[in-house]
RNA sequence: CGGGACGUGGCGCAGUUUGGUAGCGCACCUGACUGGGGGUCAGGGGGUCGUGGGUUCAAAUCCCGCCGUCCCGACCA
């Protein structure tokens, strides 16, 4: 019963979009490299942005809006970043009716404007740090759309911040990095990303530095999950944000700025789909168990069960299309990767059973209606600390330690490479960008983040990427 | 922009070599039987064959032009 084909298989892409189309989570937009999310493929994306939010919050910061439209002139105000978006604008020339005096680009991300802004609210010290998130849509003309991973309309989560010293803007940045980006990633997507540094070359047009997540897909690739950056002054520069410090004097401010897309539902998709399509995290599922009625005369029943379980906490949803084959909807669940069915029939009413079906292994086992509430959250709980495990496995197994920068283009060919940093360099980095791997992250020997490229011991990841 | 492939019902494709007036799977609609893993049977609807021209008694098929899409490289959350 090959519904979709396999992750690991040449044709991956292939069955990227056959999860996709299949779970019905998005389909491709009218306009080529746009996207339209589908209700389902909407609902993991809700989850992951109320999960995301607290987190940032936790962080100190507060939701703010800004506007979609942004003057040309404001992002060539800062030369990097002007330079790094140019190819991939999305211009607008006429409105109302009639040419603009001045272009207007839809925005591929708010640096600029939120600097403008952030210009005219910070005065003193006092004002700092100011701690700012926006939930939005960017636009970026990208060359080679790909649905959730790379499309030219996304939605994200943008953060941006000013801090009156340089190490407060660092430990910020690093903060966002750890407590609401890997956090969410490892905790709740059950994604053991790779937490790191970026090289110079990686690096975010007009950062001074830049941090990321990097995922491992299953077909050996990297996957940008999430990025936090520091921006020096240059934009506080370019934007005169200035604050009078405590001591009298006029002083920039230090800002950063770090976001987060859809794409985290491709990432999803790439590193816990299977042949029979995509498997969600418990603690992520916008519904973590489905109760369906094999046949019409046990709806009711069904629907007590439900309520049961939705008093113990658990996302619940009631399958009763009783007239749609059994199969088929099974089947459909599956597909969306809801990780535990309770099925119910007359059979297991006369036991005073339910069965339990389990999306990750793929085993079934009755259990009895009175256990039903303590067990299932226990599965649960159970089958998401098995995702990560897994994934952490089936990652660390395809990471080879190598020593010269022809074994690491060499094992980078279906998986990744770790070696010493000193050992490649930016000669090593240009020679493997030849065969399309580049450099993920930096980290220290002991999986920290380092606080520059040039500390000794470091170790560099590559492979290629998405 | 460089290299490769492809445009045929909603989706995926066959048919093109060797011209003869369009077919298959899935999906959809109706009815019946079913129903514990994409079930069975019967019936049904839907296609300017990307587009413009040419050759021919006759073009999805051969010839020429154009348009578009996808894949591999450069960009990227």
């Amino acid at each position: 019963m090959a519904r979709v084909l396999t992750p690991q298989a040449e044709d991956f892409p292939r069955w990227y979009q056959d999860v996709i189309a299949k779970a019905e989570l998005a389909d491709n937009g009218p306009v080529r490299g746009t996207m339209v999310i589908r209700p389902y493929g909407y609902s993991l994306w809700e989850r992951m942005q109320s999960e995301m939010d607290a987190r940032i919050k936790a962080c100190g910061a507060q939701n703010a809006y800004f506007p979609l439209f942004i003057p040309q002139s404001y992002l060539a105000r800062e030369a990097e970043h002007v330079e790094g978006f140019s190819p991939e604008l999305a211009v607008v020339t006429h409105a109302g009716g009639k040419e603009l005096d001045e272009p207007i680009v839809v925005r591929p991300t708010s640096e600029t404007v939120i600097g403008e802004f952030m210009a005219k609210w910070v005065q003193s010290y006092r004002d700092l740090p100011l701690l700012l998130n926006q939930w939005a849509n960017v636009v970026r003309w990208e060359l080679r759309p790909w649905i959730f991973l790379r499309t030219s309309e996304f939605l994200w989560q943008e953060g941006h911040t000013a801090h009156a010293t340089h190490d407060d803007a660092r430990d910020y940045a690093r903060r966002i990095l750890h407590e609401a980006y890997e956090d969410l990633m490892v905790n709740v997507l059950a994604i053991p990303v790779l937490v790191g540094r970026k090289t110079k070359q990686e690096r975010f047009a007009g950062a001074i530095n830049t941090l990321t997540c990097e995922a491992m897909t299953r077909d050996g690739k990297a996957l940008q999950m999430g990025t936090s950056h520091e921006l020096g002054q240059n934009f506080a520069k370019a934007f005169d944000i200035e604050y009078t410090s405590a001591e009298g004097g006029r002083e920039h401010a230090w800002t950063t700025s770090w976001g987060s897309s859809t794409r985290m539902v491709g990432g999803l998709i790439m590193v816990h789909g299977d042949d029979n399509g995509l498997r969600v995290p418990p603690t992520l599922a916008p519904t973590q168990v489905v109760v369906m009625a094999i046949k019409a005369e046990v709806v009711d029943a069904v629907h007590k069960i439900a309520d049961d379980l939705r008093a113990s906490g658990v996302r619940v949803v009631v399958d009763d299309r009783a007239d749609i084959p059994f199969g088929r909807r099974a089947v459909d669940w599956e597909l969306k990767g809801v990780p535990l069915r309770v099925e119910v029939g007359p059979r297991d009413l006369d036991a005073n059973a339910a069965t339990l079906a389990k999306r990750l292994s793929g085993g079934k086992s009755p259990v009895p209606l009175g256990e039903l509430s303590t067990e299932v959250p226990r599965l649960l709980a159970a089958e998401q600390a098995t995702m990560l495990d897994a994934a952490r496995t089936d990652r660390d197994a395809r990471i080879a330690e190598v020593s010269t920068v022809d074994e690491a283009a060499e094992a980078a060919a279906d998986g990744w490479a770790k070696l010493p940093w000193q050992t490649l360099g930016e000669e090593g980095e240009a020679k493997l960008a030849q065969s399309g791997v580049s450099v993920r992250c930096l980290q220290r020997a002991d999986g920290g983040v380092p606080d520059s490229d040039t500390e000794s011991g470091l170790v560099a990841y590559v492979a290629r990427s998405y």
